[in-house]
DNA sequence: CTGGTGACCATTA
DNA sequence: TTAATGGCCACCA
């Protein structure tokens, strides 16, 4: 239905699918959620989706960083401050701004299979 | 239709 | 280590 302004495709409710799976305490790289949401080498969509991802969707946008492991976002703007103290209430560590992403990426394939 | 933009990334120097 | 470059393509004016 058209009268329906449509501001996400489907391609956004893939990603921001995706985007939902990651668990507390852990981090994605845009380049790992285009992969994952079967997007490869879109990660510049997936910032552009969280970008515009409306507020009424509820989704941990902040555990998606880039791949060099530092917030994207300018830090003068709130949402870097936001970003980085959730990160930080959820056990994520900082190290120079930048977070250790061997210690830190989610890893999908232990999602749901406890393979101690 | 066209052209500019971007919460990116891998490669190269 | 940082800096520059080319690629990617949905979205928007």
């Amino acid at each position: 239905m058209n009268t329906e302004k449509r501001k996400f495709s489907q391609l956004y409710q893939r990603i921001y699918d995706v985007v939902r799976r990651i668990p507390s305490g852990h981090v994605a790289t845009y380049g790992q959620i285009a992969n994952l949401a079967g997007l490869p080498g879109q990660a510049r969509l997936v910032g552009y989706a969280l970008h515009s991802s409306p507020d009424h969707l509820v989704l941990p946008w902040h555990r998606v960083i880039n791949a060099r492991g530092t917030i994207s976002l300018s830090e003068m703007e709130a949402s870097y401050h936001e970003q980085r103290a959730l990160l930080q209430s959820e056990g994520i560590i900082f190290t120079n701004d930048r977070i250790d992403l061997q210690r830190f990426r989610w890893n999908p394939d232990m999602d749901g299979n406890a393979l101690d």
